[in-house]
DNA sequence: AACATCTGCTACGGTTTCCGTAGTATCTGA
DNA sequence: TCAGATACTACGGAAACCGTAGCAGATGTT
């Protein structure tokens, strides 16, 4: 839930400087999805993993407990490359495969904590710049921005979703 | 510049709601990484490139000209990794390769605008949402989250660049 | 129940990518 | 002038990607 008014009612310069910042912050965007890309790279490389390994096992953590199949149309992966992803993240011990009891074919992936602290441990410079910086913003600004990233994610959600068909 | 007034005067109450928003803001900071990084994955796979190849497109774009080995320090990648990047990235038209004039060693690269249409066809439903969502906030909540994520994007850089030394 | 069909995952193998090394061209400084 | 540094690319072995096929097990039909 967005606390704003919208823009139900704003004079002209206020609409120009509404339009100025949407673009500003689609902009920001991109740049910042590159930008946490390389910083995913950087840290997946530590582990001798592929970028797409972290993205894979942080939705693990989010949904587990999930299957092979479902993990992969989730990402956009083929099924025979899954296999690799989930071969490297076992092999480091990221993530257990167990076989799931109801559907004896099928398998299910549990992400496993144990080397979290090492993950953090290379977040923790991020982690202090954001804890500095939103210190420099009201509670309702905070708000109002975890609201947004919120809806932007489930638009990115959507945007990769719809994407699939076509 | 944040325009709120910080976290210098507040209850115990409005101190708890913070750090709660605070950490809500990092958590869906990552789960936006990782869903923009899915859609990133499924346009770049929709013109027969390589995540990273995009993301260099991107960095091109902004900060023409620019040199392979400049692109490939700031990115993390290997010398002879970007060569394969450009090479993906000029046989699909997305950018040109020059001899730099001064620099006869060196090469300068130019993003080409021609194709811009068809990203921007396939960005267009994450547009329309963006659009969408925005107009649900304020102007001052637009322009502090305008801020919030340039300001974010520059803690990422900074993250990324330390984690090159060790 | 028996059988065909479908589904979930992984092995296999050809193609592509990755990246360390080396090579060429050019620049820089002594 | 020339030794060394620098910018990029070619080459080749290792790894990843992904289409196909194979196996095990579930599901549906008669």
């Amino acid at each position: 839930m967005a606390t704003g008014r919208g823009s139900g009612d704003e004079n002209a310069d206020a609409k120009r400087r509404r339009r100025r910042t949407g673009t500003e912050i689609k902009e920001s965007l991109r740049e910042l999805s590159v930008q946490l890309s390389l910083l995913n790279h950087r840290i997946s490389a530590h582990f001798e993993l592929r970028d797409i390994d972290f993205d894979c096992l942080e939705i693990i953590r989010r949904h587990e407990p999930i299957s092979p199949g479902a993990l992969a149309r989730r990402v956009g992966l083929h099924a025979a490359t899954m296999t690799g992803v989930l071969d490297r993240l076992e092999r480091g011990g990221w993530i257990d495969r167990e076989r799931d009891p109801v559907d004896r074919r099928a398998v299910v992936l549990r992400a496993r904590r144990e080397r979290n602290p090492e993950v953090f441990r290379l977040y923790a410079g991020m982690n202090t710049s954001m804890d500095e910086l939103m210190a420099d913003y009201t509670v309702d600004q905070l708000e109002a921005i975890a609201d947004f990233l919120h809806r932007t994610t489930a638009a990115g959600r959507d945007a990769t979703d719809n994407l699939s068909a076509p």
